[in-house]
DNA sequence: TCTGATCTTGACGTTTACGTCAAGGGCAGT
DNA sequence: ACTGCCCTTGACGTAAACGTCAAGATCAGA
């Protein structure tokens, strides 16, 4: 009674992940990803698609490959090792602490990024209030709404 | 009554902010700072430092060279330049709304590691009070604290 | 049997953000 | 004058993460 899980082509997870198929190449190449294979084709399983969805979290978090494939293969630590899983567990304690601290920068980068708007807008005020000349603007207004068309 | 600003040399910046006086001169290559002169030798004053603040701190969320040239470059456009302002402000507000996507992902890796924390952590425990054989444990303890000493 | 789609393995190219020399100018201290 | 030390400009090297061919296997359908 094996049940026979489900599997995916290179091109079904390529599209489904929005990657190449030349990534999923690269990613099994680098030891991430170790799909089973009939023939030469390469045949997913969920284990590796579970692998892929973290190696995506992962790069858009700024993981490299390399810090990513060091917390996989930590999931895949035999049951009984427990020098091994105690590694693990800093690892993964670590990484919650840089991606906090990574958190938080990003938080300063949008402060930083209002405060330009802020700016941008007073300067946008007091530029549309003091009515020198109104032909100017009204120039203007019309340039910008023909560029907003064209993009 | 010109009040002479404060400068700085290029490895008192690069001490300052821990890089290296190349990146210094790679980012005024790139156009992203652009120091005085005292004939060869560059001579950096505040509005440099400022840039150069928001430069690490842009790298530091994951923005790329380029797109840190052009948040600079919208902070110098003359007041008049309506239709850049404008430009600028859209361009502003869309590295918001990316920096908090980014915010959103790093949460949810955030997430991901604690799931693995608790598989571990229960794996560990599970491990730790069946009871098998107590000075299996212990040896373990050692060397673990042996390995802490040396790290 | 031919064609087209999908897959394979190399192997070389590309971009970003610097690192690493090489070769030398300029100045301060001895 | 000699030694350091800091600075300069090229020019080439490097690592990461793929992109982009090239050249061919495999298989379904007309």
């Amino acid at each position: 009674m094996a049940k026979p899980e489900r599997t995916y082509s290179i091109s079904e997870l390529a599209r489904e992940f929005k990657v190449t198929a030349r990534a999923l190449r690269f990613y099994e190449d680098r030891g991430l990803i170790t799909p089973l294979r009939d023939g030469l084709n390469r045949v997913y399983r969920g284990r590796d698609r579970a692998r892929l969805q973290l190696i995506i979290r992962g790069k858009k978090v700024g993981l490299s490959l390399l810090e990513i494939k060091d917390i996989l293969d930590l999931y895949d630590i035999g049951d009984g090792q427990r020098a091994q899983m105690q590694v693990a567990l800093k690892k993964f304690k670590g990484q919650i602490v840089a991606l906090e601290q990574q958190k938080r920068d990003i938080a300063d980068a949008i402060e930083s990024l209002r405060e330009g708007i802020s700016d941008l807008e007073g300067r946008l005020d007091r530029l549309a209030t003091p009515d020198g000349m109104a032909t100017a603007r009204a120039f203007e207004e019309e340039a910008r709404r023909r560029m907003e068309e064209a993009s």
